[in-house]
DNA sequence: CGTGTGACTGGGC
DNA sequence: GGCCCAGCCACAC
């Protein structure tokens, strides 16, 4: 069973179009609730439904277990990357 | 209801 | 560039 919480974040992730990422500051600050840890928290336990890969730290960065398979994922999607992080200032998704 | 925890973040040094 | 620290807030105990 998901949260609300979960739920809300999880679907935010749905939207975020390939090529493109968002940040879990900016997610939580989408949708009006929480905190990045929060978003952090859900994509730590649900994260494997949704694509995990475009929700990235605000230095487009992730945690090292998951660096190496994000990184397959965002050169299949073209998505711009720099030093293996995406560059957020070119890929950042602000929901438009 | 109090505490600890965490795929985080921005600021200070 | 890096490290440390306080603030953050939903959730499980």
């Amino acid at each position: 069973m998901l949260s609300d919480f979960a739920e809300v974040v999880l679907s935010y992730a749905e939207t975020v179009p390939a090529g493109r990422v968002t940040t879990y500051g900016s997610i939580a600050d989408a949708i009006g609730r929480g905190s990045a840890r929060n978003v952090g928290q859900v994509m730590s336990s649900h994260g494997r439904e949704v694509p995990w890969w475009r929700v990235v730290r605000a230095n487009g960065s992730l945690p090292s277990f998951l660096i190496v398979d994000a990184q397959e994922h965002w050169i299949e999607e073209s998505t711009p990357t720099r030093l293996g992080a995406v560059d957020v200032a070119h890929a950042f998704w602000s929901g438009n």
